[in-house]
DNA sequence: GTCTATAGCCCGATAGAC
DNA sequence: GTCTATCGGGCTATAGAC
């Protein structure tokens, strides 16, 4: 790595990610050409984007990991205090779904990878993480009554299963029929399902 | 509606759905085209195909709802048997994800519309069932120790957010975390914590 | 209803000047 | 590192013969 930063080009990679993002959302990943985004990033000529990303592909995975909320999401998980599974569940799932809110284009970039190349690059991605895990499941432990008769992994896939759902279901749902509760009180309730399914009962 | 019925041109246009689906699901929307949906029908040439369907938008529909499970899906509810949460929701648990399984296809359609069109034709389409919704809200009233204190509506996306959640997180996950345990052990889990979270407690 | 041919346009990527 | 120009190709959709 040589001692002299390069803010320029890195300010050029950030103004081309954000103006493929853009682009990728709106148009889908083979609906939105080079030459659309060059001219989104303020270029005149395609080939600028070439002295930045290899090819296209090599673009996308870029702004894929740009975007790529994992680590504060862990680092959230990890670090969020209280020792009842209420008060720690409640405050992961608002801080997921805040965070899905915020990063709703990363869910949809994430969907762009599984449909355009097999979900592989969201694949490794996630699979180097892994030592984060382990983080998040002895958070998980010191919840005192939170069910130990099912291994870690099962918690952590069942409170993904949640956000991912509960976003899921709002994109498809017809409005109208989400309207006929407010968020906020639709939240309460997956929270609600989402505590007494993993809340330790008498028999575990 | 004319007297002789049209075998043959229905048998033609589902030999190109069955092409396009083909296509759609491996190469994405814009990464198919008509001339390569037409050859895989078999046709020598694109224009066969516009005197099926008017543009790609038009079959693209065409394809979604002949994919559409959502009949046999609300039937199967509506027509589950049995008066207790347990059985009930195991029963629907099982029979949506082995749909979905089936259907998997169907899923991938459905995140298309959403990435390219903006759901726009799911929607309209979920939106056109709203009457058999009434049969499933019924349904669930007949279970005796399903709690009560939400509305319908709620127990309904639950259900969906567990499915849609279940499938998303198998679609994502890398492959090393998913086989760490069976197919079968995920899904009793995921009942299970359906099943707390969706009975009748003491004090509902 | 399927064919050939084509219009009019856009694509990813590269060459070479500056 | 950005530019102009271009290669070789693919795209949706239509026209018109059969």
């Amino acid at each position: 790595m040589p001692l002299s930063a390069t803010p320029k080009g890195e300010q050029a990679t950030s103004t081309i990610l954000d103006a493929a993002e853009n682009l990728f959302l709106t148009q889908g990943y083979h609906g939105t050409s080079m030459r659309h985004i060059a001219q989104a990033a303020g270029y005149r000529s395609v080939s600028a984007l070439y002295n930045h990303f290899g090819d296209k592909e090599t673009l996308f995975i870029a702004l894929l990991e740009s975007r790529s909320p994992y680590g504060e999401i862990f680092e959230a998980i990890s670090t969020v205090e209280g020792d009842r599974a209420e008060v720690v569940l409640t405050k992961i799932f608002h801080q997921m779904t805040e965070f899905m809110d915020k990063n709703i284009s990363f869910l949809q970039l994430v969907l762009i990878d599984y449909l355009e190349f097999n979900a592989s690059h969201i694949q490794k991605l996630v699979g180097e993480l892994q030592e984060n895990l382990l983080h998040v499941y002895s958070r998980f432990e010191h919840v005192n009554d939170l069910r130990h008769d099912v291994p870690p992994i099962v918690l952590l896939r069942t409170v993904a299963i949640q956000i991912f759902g509960y976003m899921m279901t709002r994109l498809l749902m017809p409005p109208a029929l989400l309207e006929s509760l407010t968020e906020e009180k639709w939240k309460s309730f997956v929270v609600d399902v989402l505590l007494r399914g993993l809340e330790k009962h008498d028999n575990d």
